[in-house]
DNA sequence: CAGGTGGTGACATTCCCTGGACAACGTCCA
DNA sequence: TGGACGTTGTCCAGGGAATGTCACCACCTG
């Protein structure tokens, strides 16, 4: 699952990013109602995590464009508490949830969850092909055969999955799955991706291609 | 299990806090409206006990504000005898059950646990593969093995049997096992969960395992 | 005062991440 | 075709973070 974290304050997109890479989602992040619109144009995400108040403009607007086409990501606004009529506003521009700042961390993710789970229609569970991924239980599986994944390898093959068929670049994992701290010429994108290729693969055929130069693929199987 | 007692009367408070920790309950408590409000913002509860007369309002616009969001704690209204249309308003408002003042504690006790209960299903009883956990008699059996478990022990099984198999964060477990006084750096997670572990797993083979980096869980038996 | 409970800090242990070295592979071009 | 060079895969060991355990203390209760 991919979220746009739309947030003018830094200490809190960074606390935000860390919590939610933590629990497995891809997090992209923009400052400004313009810096969004241009990720929106451009990726597809399945929910934004929206400010109301940013420097260059409120976050209706972006509620607006978001809601102009049909299919598109689920909206929880972040309001402050004093705004009431904020609130009700959000909620008939399109928003489909909201929370009140400060919030508690637990309460967002459950809220995301519920959120996200309209998509899939009940669990936690995602699957692509063989494969299939329990993000409450954290546990994978390739048919019947349970993989037994570290965190970073988890992390790795959810936000693949999030996106089967498409080449992702190492430089895309490193900046979803690994923190701000990760050393960009480091080799652990390749050593991760080693491994977790080594344990889906198994007995069986390898599902994670190497596009050469472009980055990994996950197959999606039929 | 984590409450919120809403309520001004500082004996009234006192005794319950006494009543309700004894019983393996987490307990906060807000005297105003403004501070209940703060911290149902912070903290996430699973029960809120909520007097409608408050120095600074009355207790139906916490009543709303709970109310706003999906999945949020249950509510249990305490009324005075002769305030019947507060009752009826009360339950329009979203309120789950009401106690009319003065109440007995073994009564509250009683209504707060068929309100928590909503959550599991059904009974007094949970039940996950061979643990019984029976919340009014504050008994506990794997298999036919009696476990003799502290309040604070009881408390982490109770929640983690509220959602077997899923991977439960140490810090989850301190929002809702623990109260507001818990130290954020605290290991004593660490050292309960270990004897409660052990405790459960006596001679056979584990039931609380590890998920390393991510939190807990308790083996949903097949 | 004795016993139970729960919290703390020190320490041991386990396990994962990561950087370095190097091998294997692909690509390009003389 | 073969060598140079860049890219990718693999092994490995050190460091460090997360976890488990223990001894001890503070507090409460009967």
């Amino acid at each position: 699952m991919r979220l746009l974290v739309v947030e003018d304050e830094e200490d809190l997109v960074e606390s935000l990013r860390v919590g939610l890479v933590r629990s497995g989602y891809a997090v992209d992040t923009a400052p400004t109602v313009d810096t969004a619109l241009e990720k929106l144009a451009v990726n597809d995400y399945d929910l934004v995590l929206l400010d109301l108040m940013l420097p260059d403009g409120d976050g209706f607007s972006v509620c607006r464009e978001i809601r102009t086409a049909p299919g598109g990501p689920r909206i929880l606004m972040l309001t402050a508490r004093d705004r009431l009529a904020d609130r009700v506003r959000g909620l008939d521009e399109g928003a489909d949830d909201y929370l009140v700042k400060p919030f508690a961390l637990p309460e967002l993710l459950a809220r995301i969850r519920a959120l996200l789970r309209r998509d899939d229609g009940g669990t936690a569970v995602v699957e692509v092909g063989e494969l299939r991924l329990d993000t409450a239980r954290f546990e994978a599986f390739r048919g019947d055969r349970a993989l037994q994944l570290t965190p970073k390898e988890f992390g790795v093959l959810h936000y693949l999955m999030t996106r089967p068929g498409e080449v992702i670049g190492a430089e895309e994992l490193l900046e979803h799955v690994w923190d701000e701290n990760a050393d960009p010429f480091t080799n652990t994108v390749r050593v991760t991706v080693g491994s977790l290729r080594r344990k889906i693969t198994g007995e069986d055929e390898p599902l994670i291609e190497t596009v050469i130069r472009q980055g990994y693929r996950l197959k999606d199987a039929i």
